[in-house]
DNA sequence: CCCGCCATAGGCAGATCTGCCTAGGCAACC
DNA sequence: GGTTGCCTAGGCAGATCTGCCTATGGCGGG
């Protein structure tokens, strides 16, 4: 996997030795001088973190952070700040930041706090990941078999071809007929898998 | 359900005056000049939110929040301190801590806080009852019968009596008798409600 | 127009579940 | 010693599931 700091500070000084040093260090590294340059050029699915100034002419770090949690956020933010003080860094870690630092800090401590942002990366896109496999499955099911899977998860105590034929007005017969092609196409055996997948979609990949 | 905002900092003078403050709007308070009193006190019971002093000799704030961590902690906590900047604030956020305040402070907005902290308090609380009714009836089954319920709910794929059985080492018309009695005590119809129940304990009551 | 996909539905046989019955062995408690 | 609770296990009947077959009608693509 790929891992990619991203730095996002209008100061050019700070972005372009804060780059070198990174890349020195052995990091892809790509540098923005706006929160707007960087939606513009995110593509929404590249993993690695992003290191954020907190005080920018424009839309200011925080508003691109909960411009990001919009989305299924895959970036961990590491928050620098210039002015900021403890209100914004109690603000930016309830929104999900993963470390809030002050200017001047410390190259090191950056990047140690970069290879914890890069490692909670790596779970971040494996967990989506297998979300995503889980999700494909039930992708592929029809629209009615969706309804009687959701019916299903939604009313586990009634999950019988007689009461889900009741609730939806068809025939139990044909309750048996979907379920089956469900249980086929996400690969499961019985109801009980099936709950059990409907309720922690990265399970078993 | 009476909350109470419990206090603790080792500044005489803030401990009486914030109490005095917040009795006089209609709080229930208790205050402590220290970790270790707090904890001797402590029934691990009371609902409310918990003000506290980051840095205190003896046990620190942070020390008395990772101990209240450790168990399962209903209390919100709102930190307080005199000395302590960014990187403590974002310790205490990521530990778990719902606000963290500079002294001085204006007490209009600890109040604020506080109701927030007391709202989220509640709704520990709402959750905690919630998983305990179910608790207190899985509490109700036997060793065989939860040895049954943790094999169904760790391999959902294989949940018919003859598995379950060929597993135990024991016929699968025990499996059915205990089976049977699993649904009865917890009050469900369907394994596949079992799933769901063990799935998400705060469910359904 | 035919083919494929989908929703509907039934038959049938074998497997499994469910509820209700009995029953023996074992350990704890009164 | 009796009672109670638990684990074990089987019988039996009715309900339900499961897999395999057929079949009709609608709808869209080639």
């Amino acid at each position: 996997m790929n891992l990619t700091v991203f730095v996002v500070d209008d100061d050019d000084a700070i972005r372009s030795s804060l780059s070198r040093a990174l890349r020195k260090r052995g990091y892809e590294v790509e540098a923005f001088a706006s929160a707007e340059a960087f939606l513009g050029a995110w593509n929404g699915q590249s993993g690695g973190c992003l290191i954020l100034d907190h005080g920018m002419p424009g839309m200011s770090g925080l508003e691109l952070q909960k411009r990001l949690a919009g989305q299924d956020y895959l970036l961990p933010i590491i928050f620098i700040t210039g002015h900021g003080g403890v209100p914004e860094s109690v603000q930016a870690i309830k929104a999900g930041a993963v470390d809030f630092l002050e200017k001047p800090f410390r190259q090191a401590v950056l990047v140690e706090r970069i290879e914890t942002a890069l490692g909670i990366a790596s779970e971040r896109l494996a967990a989506r990941e297998g979300c995503q496999k889980t999700r494909a499955r039930f992708d592929r099911l029809t629209a009615r078999e969706a309804e009687i899977v959701d019916h299903m998860v939604e009313n586990p105590s009634g999950t019988s071809s007689k009461e889900v034929g009741a609730r939806l007005g068809i025939s139990p017969r044909t309750v048996d007929h979907h379920r089956a092609r469900i249980m086929e196409k996400l690969g499961i055996r019985s109801v009980a898998e099936l709950i059990a997948l409907a309720g922690r979609p990265g399970g078993q990949g």
